[in-house]
RNA sequence: GGGUCGUUAGCUCAGUUGGUAGAGCGUUUCGUUUACACCGAAAAUGUCGGCGGUUCGAGCCCGUCACGACCCACCA
């Protein structure tokens, strides 16, 4: 049954990758020839989600090195799984569980919640890995990880308790992005900052004890504008609620204007006038003295910046707000609190900063307003009290007046100095939780830290010598860039789904293994060493410390707290009582506190950042600390393939892990690629409807075409457009070679050993040559991940050379040749399809597999099929030379025919000229080739061409279509002409060259040599011309 | 504002140590010659963003300007 025109990629593709799968062909080490390994690990996608065009793009090329280096018999581990991505998949079952109107997540409670999301991940996680079969991924999945596998769990926790032992990892205070609708931390991708009209108040902050200073403003020029006597500092602000948590005003060190007053204090205009707050006025590089005031407020705990400030300047940092956002209604009386803050602030009390935290400074009369509520009546206050800034109501600060004064006739005074308070209008980026949509709150808060600046090093110095390799290379200096200046790691995230963290809170232990309630700290797991003393068996072991046993557990309590309780008796402190354990929120004993015992030690209900599991994906895959040979094998890895977009959250977080855990660099390579975009550049987003999901792609075209678009445009450093044209032409070129297979199928061109031909025709020779230049080619762009001249040589090859070319050459030698020219033929075209389909398997593995089948009966499937090593010394030089003149001539002729307008069907004669042996004898091995290909009846030697001929020049011939009753004589001229002229830039710019002395000087021999060769190519040619122009002449 | 990258044919992009510019698509003309119309043959198109410098020679190196993209920080 003679074979289909086109390659049926609906069919096929599902049914050969299922053939691998059964055979095994894809695990670790399949077809290993060699102890050398070879290993990537997948970028992992998210558990729940679904593949879009950068997976695609990320995971083909992933494909190709590992189907090319299995091919070469390395020992292959190509590490596939998922990502528990905590933010992302706890947002996504909450949508549905308010969709199907369960409970709330809190309603429902942790644990089961956690159940619900273990069944979302059952039901969809599987999703991306069938996804990921389409497009073809060679991928190990008999050891597909998940991040929250149980082994990788207790990886996960044992460098977590490892770090904190080192003291890696720490708790601390920072500022996080707050959702007040939630009520939880999120991250800085969640945040949406919209602009949105605010305004800004100017209000006075009287200096204590009624100091004054003369205040002085100067224009640009350094002229004094005006100069006036005050007994305040004015400062502006958007956001007046939080002036209650100040802890100072900060001018810039070079403005004049507050020097003398810097290190003064002065006072909060708010609240309660005998409870006023005094804070200091100190510099900073942080105030802009051009904008507003030049004076800024501080306020630690509600703002980045002035939490970056209140750091380096030791500012104590108040927080003002509950979890929902309203004005805090806890802690002790407003005067108390304000009059302890006063004591702290001038040194009169410890400054500390648990105490701090705690106290609430929001004025009795505010307590549970809402933010936005307090702003206003902040506002109102202060106004009334007659410290906002007055400006005239013409100042054009104000936007539109807020008042417009009366016209006279209205009765009022028309008076242009009528004082209003300064508020400006001003548009302000404002932050929204991109789900909640509500204004997201700076919120000061515990959080667990990586401290980075001590892991770094070694990442860095990886990269600096060259260990780490990044590609394009730009991604050095980002990464040195930011890894030179980073920030501690927050590494807890408000969520349930995730690792939880393994510490748990209680008492201090003192040195003689007692409880001291005095300083409560937090305990990390393997840090339970001091606990352990006093309950050996309170945790089975310490990798398992979430399986409490709780029978022990109470009876370690028991006597823990019956102990606290005596020793706190003595000392006259309260007593630990159930209330005290119910307040505590600490819910992980809750259970215990139930069963009327009490234990006051609970765990952090936080989770680790999801970054810092898949920051471990290396050694966490394959099963640290608890690997063998099996797997250890197979690291370091060896190229890491990823986008460009998580160079920081990802890539420099392993590189840091893996060296903090087990010493090493986790690769060797990381190649960078871009985002893909669309035709138009654009990202693809739902919202802008232009979302390439390229499973369409692959039932429209087939994976193959997705693949060979997905390779070619994977050049260094570029923006990746995607257009669906382009894979209708790579679809094309996946027929085009299977109808090159076709023709050879039906030529009996098949079965090929796999030996290479040793033939003796001209082109059997030189298609061999080419096949061996093309094999090195591939090879080189591989290895230096330059998949875009892999797939642009193939291309090349398989279109421009045997297809193009060598098919139509093999035709008159199959078709009418000896049996002799007709075997060697078959062998060889046999041979070298087989080699298209191996060079071009990583690349397009379905239809290459398929052809395999077809056309042979190959020991193995193409997937193992032996990498080619032939080079150069395939290529013959002389063959390559016949066979270059030989498709000049060809083309020569069909050009001539084509611009002469000589009818595509009409054979004509050809006369040769002037030609010297070379031409002569490569031309008689190839007259057949010739004159099939350019339509000729026949070629003869002539002495002199007739009169009204074209000319075609060739190296060491002229050729001549003798057309006289066809041609036009003028437009062979101008032919002539035109060719001559370029001819003639070529050959000056060549003269120029050679004849510069200098040029001959300095430049290699080489390009001399060519230049030289070059200019008397171009100049026989010329001569050529210019004789057929003479002979044109005389027609006239 | 800080950083990174880009500007090459109508479009999308290659162009690895400086040696005198290419591909695919599109366009135009011709064509069904027994692998393929998802095809074949032929053709046209570039002061390589501007200016200056280094060099015998610059798309490539240096400086500068313009425009654009992206990342980070965002103005109390």
């Amino acid at each position: 049954m003679p074979m289909e025109k086109t390659f049926d990629a609906a069919s096929a593709e599902p049914r050969i990758y299922a053939a691998w799968e059964t055979a095994g062909a894809f695990r670790a080490g399949a077809n290993a020839s060699k102890p050398e390994t070879f290993t990537i690990m997948i970028p992992p996608p998210n558990v729940t989600g679904s593949l879009h065009v950068g997976h695609a793009f990320n995971n083909t090329l992933q494909d190709i090195l590992t189907r090319w280096k299995r091919m070469q018999g390395y020992d292959v581990l190509w590490q596939p799984g998922t990502d528990h991505a905590g933010i992302a998949t706890q947002l996504v079952v909450e949508r549905k569980l308010a969709e199907k109107g369960n409970d709330s997540r809190a309603e429902m409670g942790r644990e089961k919640f956690l159940k619900k999301v273990w069944e979302w991940k059952a039901e969809s996680g599987g999703n991306i890995r069938n996804q990921l079969k389409r497009l073809g991924a060679s991928c190990d999945w008999d050891r597909e990880a998940f991040t929250m596998d149980p082994n990788f769990h207790d990886a996960v926790i044992k460098v977590f308790v490892d770090m904190y032992d080192k003291g890696l990892i720490y708790r601390g205070k920072r500022l996080v992005n707050w959702d007040p609708h939630f009520e939880t931390a999120i991250s800085d991708l969640e945040v949406e900052n919209v602009e949105t009209p605010g305004h800004m108040w100017h209000f006075k902050y009287p200096l204590a004890g009624g100091a004054t200073y003369t205040y002085v403003e100067k224009d640009q020029d350094g002229d004094v504008l005006f100069t006036e006597e005050r007994d305040y500092i004015a400062i502006a602000t958007t956001r007046p609620e939080t002036m209650l948590g100040d802890g100072a005003i900060a001018v810039h060190p070079s403005d004049e204007r507050y020097a003398a007053i810097v290190g003064q204090l002065c006072e909060i205009p708010v609240g309660p006038k005998e409870h006023r707050r005094l804070i200091p006025i100190i510099t900073d590089d942080y105030p802009d003295p051009t904008f507003g005031s030049g004076a800024v407020k501080i306020t630690g705990a509600h703002d980045f910046n002035d939490y970056a400030v209140a750091q380096r300047n030791k500012i104590p940092m108040y927080s003002l707000l509950d979890t929902k956002g309203a004005m805090r209604a806890d802690g002790r009386p407003y005067g108390e609190e304000a009059a302890s803050a006063q004591r702290i602030a001038q040194g009169a009390e410890d400054f500390d900063e648990a105490k701090i935290a705690a106290m609430n400074l929001v004025p009795d009369a505010y307590r549970g307003l809402d933010r936005f509520d307090a702003r206003k009546a902040v506002v109102a206050d202060i106004t009334a009290e007659g410290l906002a800034v007055m400006v005239p109501v013409t100042d054009p600060r104000l936007g539109k007046p807020i008042k417009a004064p009366l016209a006279p006739e209205e009765g009022g005074e028309a008076r242009d100095d009528t004082l209003v308070p300064l508020v400006e209008p001003k548009p302000i980026m404002q932050p929204f939780g991109d789900r909640s949509k509500v204004v997201i709150e700076p919120m000061l808060t515990d959080q667990w830290f990586v401290d980075t600046a001590k892991i770094v090093g070694p990442a860095l110095d990886a990269v600096r010598n060259g260990d780490v390799r990044i590609m394009p290379e730009s991604g050095e200096k980002v990464f040195y860039h930011w890894l030179e200046n980073i920030e501690p790691w927050c590494i807890s995230r408000r969520l349930w789904w995730g690792h939880q963290l393994p510490v748990w809170y209680g008492p201090a232990i003192a040195d003689d293994g007692e409880p001291d309630f005095g300083n409560p700290k937090h305990f990390c797991g393997a840090s339970f060493a001091a606990v352990k003393n006093l309950a050996e068996a309170y945790y089975s072991g310490k990798f398992q410390i979430e399986e409490l046993d709780f029978e022990k557990a109470k009876a370690w309590q028991a006597k823990f707290f019956e102990s606290y309780n005596r020793k706190a008796q003595s000392a006259g402190k309260a007593l630990v009582s159930d209330d005290d354990i119910k307040a505590s929120k600490l819910f992980e004993l809750e259970k215990i506190a139930g069963q009327n015992t009490i234990l006051r030690l609970g765990r952090d209900p936080d989770v680790l950042d999801t970054w810092f599991s898949s920051g471990l994906w290396p050694i966490g895959t394959l099963g640290w600390p608890n690997w063998d040979d099996s797997t250890q094998k197979y690291f370091p890895t060896s190229v890491l393939i990823t986008g460009q977009d998580i160079l920081f959250f990802w890539v420099a977080r392993m590189m840091m892990m893996q060296q903090a855990v087990v010493g090493e660099n986790p690769f060797h390579t990381v190649y960078l690629h871009q985002l893909v975009r669309d035709e138009k550049g654009e990202k693809m987003s739902k919202t802008r409807g232009n979302v390439i999901d390229p499973l369409d792609i692959v039932d429209e075209y087939g994976a193959d075409a997705l693949r060979f678009t997905m390779a070619q445009m994977a050049a260094l450093g570029g923006v990746l457009k995607l257009s669906e044209d382009r894979i209708k032409g790579y679809r094309n070129f996946g027929t085009k070679l299977w109808n090159a297979a076709r023709f050879a199928e039906m030529n009996g061109a098949t079965h090929s050993d796999g030996a290479i031909p040793t033939p003796t025709a001209t082109v059997n020779k030189w298609i061999i040559g080419e096949t061996a230049k093309v094999r090195a080619e591939v090879d080189t762009a591989l290895e230096t991940y330059r998949f875009n001249d892999a797939a642009n040589a193939l291309y090349a090859f398989v279109w421009g050379k045997v297809c193009d070319w060598y098919v139509e050459f093999s035709k008159p030698l199959l078709l009418d040749g000896t049996d002799t020219e007709k075997h060697e033929t078959q062998r060889t075209m046999a041979w070298v399809i087989d080699q298209c389909l191996i060079l071009l398997h990583p690349i397009m593995p379905f239809i290459t597999e398929e052809l395999w089948a077809t056309l042979g009966d190959h020991p193995k499937p193409l997937i193992h099929t032996d990498w080619p090593t032939y080079g150069d010394e395939l290529v013959d030089v002389a063959a390559m030379a016949e066979m270059t003149w030989t498709i000049s001539l060809i083309d020569g002729i069909r050009s001539a025919r084509a611009q002469m307008n000589v009818p595509a069907g009409l054979k004509i004669p050809v006369l040769m000229l002037d030609a010297d042996d070379s031409a002569r004898t490569t031309l008689a091995s190839n007259e057949a080739l010739v004159m099939r290909l350019a339509r000729l009846v026949s070629i003869s030697p002539a002495q002199t061409p007739p009169k009204g001929s074209v000319t075609i020049p060739t190296a060491g011939a002229t050729f001549a279509l003798p057309l006289a009753d066809i041609i036009d004589v003028a437009a062979e001229k101008a032919r002539l002409g035109k060719a001559l002229d370029k001819l003639g830039k070529e050959i000056g710019g060549l003269n120029g060259r050679l004849n510069n002395p200098k040029f001959a000087a300095s430049a290699p021999e080489d390009i001399v040599a060519e230049a030289r060769a070059n200019l008397a190519l171009r100049a026989d040619e010329a001569a050529q011309l210019t004789a057929a122009l003479e002979r044109l002449a005389e027609i006239d």
